[in-house]
DNA sequence: GTCCATGCAAACTGTTTGCACGCGC
DNA sequence: GCGCGTGCAAACAGTTTGCATGGAC
């Protein structure tokens, strides 16, 4: 979802915001990592070009994009979140019990599925999380496959 | 993954383990608790029983059960963990974001995305973690619908 | 008796917040 | 100039850890 500076000005104002250097900055950052960030990285990344930014304004911006729709918040490792900007087709994620590596894939069945829950349950879907975790190939090879499933 | 009480020391025992009180009462909460509960509220029902019963040992013995497969842990509501003891059939969660309520279904469609992404990306896939948000059939009611999709 | 498990409190990590100043508009 | 956004540091929540004691086996 990446936008022109003027439009992005105006997505900001639709919205009473201000879109000022860190925001921008930040913004950037995002986009031109194809990866997955946590807040410490897109923190440290954005302190290289700006040493003064610091990471209140990192966490406070997040939520803003967030709220915005132009960032979204995934909880990959368990362990702190990882952010990604929008890049508007949906998408899921692998990630590597050995190495961490994220391989990001779509599943035209997940439709399916929330389809079937959401008139099954009564409930309307909003958003669709979807993490599967195992061994990528290099990791298989270096540990033998003894990890891949349980038998 | 309820087991006899002989089995369960058994289980402890093989990886050398012991099956303490704590552990039990602990085990115990979770399996009555058809619900997922945070390492607090665990924490909160286990001293109802035992008042000696520290916090420190609901997480040190929520990080064993789950090193054993007894417990699984999920990232419900973004910000801390829920746990629930393991029930044999996996499931998946839609979690409503009005009022917090969890329901657990199955998506057998998830066995071809596994498949799918298993074979095309060479990797090998361990764990499926799927997490639907939205409004349930109260919540919906209760907020006139205006909350249902973008659009 | 050995050694793992526990309780306690302090430490730690990721994240949020109060406040005074600064900058977008 | 008004008011949102920022930097800083302190506060916070959830979780982990060091240490001495207690309990499983």
């Amino acid at each position: 979802m990446i936008q022109s500076s003027e439009h992005l000005r105006d997505t900001f104002h639709a919205t009473g915001r201000r879109l000022t250097s860190q925001r921008r900055l930040l913004l950037g950052v995002l986009e031109e990592s194809d990866s997955h960030l946590d807040a410490e990285t897109l923190f440290v990344r954005a302190k290289a070009r700006d040493p003064d930014i610091s990471l209140a304004t990192v966490y406070r911006t997040l939520a803003v994009l967030k709220e915005m729709g132009l960032v979204e918040e995934h909880s990959l490792g368990e362990e702190h979140s990882h952010y990604e900007a929008m890049r508007g087709e949906p998408h899921y994620h692998f990630v590597c019990l050995g190495c961490g590596k994220v391989i990001e894939f779509d599943a035209p069945p997940m439709k399916q599925i929330e389809e079937d829950v959401s008139e099954r349950e009564g409930v309307c879907i909003t958003d669709a999380n979807l993490r599967l975790s195992g061994y990528c190939a290099q990791c298989q090879d270096t540990m033998g496959g003894q990890s891949c499933h349980g038998e």
